[in-house]
DNA sequence: GATGAATGAGCGTTCATTCAT
DNA sequence: GATGAATGAACGCTCATTCAT
């Protein structure tokens, strides 16, 4: 919940409620259409409730944004932690965090797509909020390839380049999916994808480890590196 | 010029200079304010125009759109021939289309973003007609990279998604430049990253090629995989 | 209480108490911020009861605007006879009536503006009843100025006319206080005022006796027409 | 015409009649209805423009309610110099003075009851903007009180507030209109009042001088002061 | 060709009023 | 009797677009 929006409504659970009706349509038609075009009757047409309503739990149509955008985030920010649970080796945590990410992104691309398009059209301090979120975002990535270099897996990579290197990877999935829906599959872009940029940071221990690893979990699967021969 | 946009007046030079004036406020704006939030009386004040005169130029606005998106990626369109113009080599074609790419978004980053932002704001024939051009820019660079891998520089890969590697590489540092302006430098950023990006791709012939290329034009720099022993 | 009023509550001492915390509040939020500026909920915000409370007492907002007007009219209804108990001679008693009204109006001066400002809000039906409330106060000070005529000591006014100069005179102070707060204290606006306005309408006799009860009262002060020689 | 006022238009003359036409609508609606019943589309369709044409001579509504203020002063304002052309003497300027503000007063009843029912519907700025223009048609009478006092045929009275009964004569007229209507003519009320503030003032000079002028100019008029014997 | 005043549809927002609890 | 969440009509205002000059 975002603190920073007011309302004038008491009841906490109503309010998570409410918001979550008017989110839930504010993302759909803001990702359709756009957040300028999607107006405030739309909205509240298609969260069956009334114009009226969406102001007692917001103050104005930004507000409305704000929350939109701050729920696309969340939605990031608990995929993650759920692919990590039960990954304990840091290699395949960190393939786990990217996959997830990855795959939630598709699973909400427009919502992805409209975080590129809208977060400059929030006021500084809600785009402050945002980025603050994203970056909360990035750390849980940042963590995993951290845990990589200190196991010796990884080289001693620039961690936020890397880190990004990642965010984009998944990103771009959604901002060129226009282009890469005709290409490939998401599994195939995933591999490749994640292939190529380990492959450059992969110390000789980090691949043997994953060799190891691919051959053990998924024998159909060719190692990695296996097309280069060095 | 953009053919599916059509003008009251008949004169080519005359529809040329004057769309150039709007254009170039429209681009100044909606970099700035973003589209929506941009008036066409803000485009014709600053373009020392009446409005009257824009819509003698354009159907709409979301023309003006159009030609302002289309101008964006025309500039990148120019930068990458200019830069490629009185280099042979296929690695040293590959690295200075991928600089000139970064270079010219680094120069125009607002209107990068632009593009991002407000793509989806054209109808959908002239979405296509921007994402076509987006494509004539990504086979400049595609073409190096074929070249690269046709000269053995570069091992067999998926070129299409390599080249949007680069492509995000240069297109990230305009999207998260309020991360990255913080961290380092645009030099610094694209040295890490196509040095990231080119590992992972070289040959050893073309990673013996670059540290020859690169020792003698730069000798101050490390070789790329310096740090790295096979 | 006004009888036009209908409530949906039915114990007369209830209605009276309800309706006294509102018309409290709505006095002070009228008189401060106008009557189409505050809404009902900013009354049920400062009498501490629910918006669906106001509805239970009241028909509509017309309705506590009728009850507020009626109100700030008791106000004054019941100040001229409460100064005028112990006074039994006409011309004490009529200075006590007009002192008593400019006294009420300059300590419920939004509450006075209020009346001149929204009283064409109301319904004409209730219109008419504040304007009779009106005149029923401006009877208590005709009824002074009556017995000071048929006492011999005014001459033969218009007795509505100087009335309404005693009234003007109150409500001047309200209306123009922007103007008289710099000029001078309420004191000396009074005596002055009263002075003029006594000495067109003071008849020999009148003006004796005034002279004789003023070096009584407050022999400190200069009588009346003391400038005037004729 | 009031310099506070922007407009999106530059043409003076074009402004000058556009804002006629539209304060013309609004002193109208303003008057019969009040301020905030009053809609911009009621003003537009009244004055036969777009509502869209209103905003580009004003910048809001509380715009418009300045300029209808402000003309409704500005009437005043010219009423009395154009009075006071021909008349020299210092007796007949003041009574001349009188007159015409109660008579531009009757002529604008509504006009007059709206300055004093929506002032505080300005902003501060604003208000005090009217404010002055009051005090400055203010001045025009107590100009000529002054030039009586000079003359000898006033005596030395409180001027600021000898000004103001004068003000409230009128104003009073407008204000307790529905009183007065059916208790006598302007005539009467113009005549009446003003002897009774006149007999306040006169010295026993000023009282000869009006008498004489009286019975030359308006023989069939009894002097004002017949009716008592000193 | 150029101007810029005029139009009016459409949007964000408010708030008096209702009514289920 | 009391609450306060919900409603939706209505208003102020904007701005893309037109067209007389």
């Amino acid at each position: 919940m975002v603190a920073s929006v007011q309302s004038r409504v008491d009841d906490p659970q109503l309010i998570e409620k409410r918001r979550a009706q008017i989110v839930a349509a504010a993302i759909d038609l803001f990702g359709r259409f756009g957040y300028h075009r999607t107006t405030i009757r739309d909205i509240a047409s298609l969260a069956d409730v009334s114009t009226g309503l969406i102001y007692q739990y917001v103050r104005d149509k930004e507000d409305v944004l704000l929350l939109a955008l701050d729920e696309v985030l969340n939605g990031y920010l608990r995929a993650i932690p759920a692919a990590l649970r039960d990954v304990e080796d840091p290699l395949p945590r960190f393939r786990a965090a990217a996959t997830a990410y990855c795959r939630v992104v598709d699973a909400n691309i427009d919502a992805t797509v409209l975080a590129y398009r809208e977060t400059k059209s929030l006021r500084p301090v809600h785009r402050e909020l945002i980025k603050a979120k994203e970056l909360k975002t990035n750390d849980l990535i940042a963590a995993c390839i951290r845990d990589c270099v200190d196991a010796g897996l990884f080289r001693e990579v620039n961690v936020e380049l890397f880190t990004y290197q990642i965010v984009m990877l998944a990103h771009t999935w959604a901002l060129k999916r226009w282009r890469f829906a005709d290409l490939m599959s998401l599994e195939r872009y995933l591999d490749d994808g994640l292939d190529l940029l380990l492959d450059s940071v992969l110390t000789p221990r980090g691949r043997r480890r994953l060799q190891r690893q691919a051959a053990g979990a998924t024998p159909a699967r060719a190692p990695v590196t296996s097309g280069r021969s060095r």
